[in-house]
DNA sequence: CTGTATCCGTTTGGATACTG
DNA sequence: CAGTATCCAAACGGATACAG
């Protein structure tokens, strides 16, 4: 109980400052949404279809936040209707590592 | 764009669950309370402090959470007053790399 | 096709006071 | 000390219609 002079099991953690990366996985959909994308671009209305509970609001929302973020890149093609990309970026692919550790956690605690 | 016979770039992600990781780690509040943890036992009292932006109502609401997901344990010494101490289960203890994980993705892209 | 605008119900969470 | 009860404001998010 000697809060005073506790040693910490975990010192590593300490000065840890992960609410930068939980603010880009950690949103009700930015998981969904990153999942597919590691499957490669895809269009907005794929990601609808793929994600059948999410409303275009909440789609748009994750996505330019996650835009901002720069996890993901938006592209918009010109044509008649407009055509709109969206691929990981470097950043958003190096959150693999990450997902990967959760996929196992997940596993392992069932 | 072809969609219907794409090759994922990351086929471990594909059956990936990672959302009972997320409702673990993904509150607003669970991730400074873990902080805490890692470090050793603690009273409520002195989360509250050492987390002065969360209300007590959410502190509550957090640590039942968590407990109820396993990742920590909550003892009470029946003393006058009651004394109640927080501690990290093994399951708890176990989402260290994670974080890790997450601290080096948060540094390597600042 | 890819969003945006609007409405609105639900949930979240802070402040505060109070109890065993 | 460790919460719980109550109130209330703000944010979130779904449904729907519509615009460029």
């Amino acid at each position: 109980m000697a809060t005073n002079n506790y040693i910490p099991k975990r010192p590593d953690i300490i000065d840890c400052n992960i609410e930068k990366t939980l603010d880009v996985i950690g949103g009700k959909w930015a998981f969904l949404v990153l999942r597919e994308l590691f499957g490669g671009t895809h269009r907005f209305g794929e990601l609808q279809r793929r994600i059948p509970a999410v409303s275009p609001r909440a789609l748009t929302s994750t996505l330019r936040h996650m835009e901002e973020k720069g996890v993901l890149e938006r592209k918009v093609f010109p044509t008649v209707p407009v055509t709109v990309e969206y691929t990981l970026t470097p950043k958003g692919e190096d959150l693999h590592q990450i997902i990967m550790e959760m996929k196992l956690w997940a596993a392992k605690w069932t």
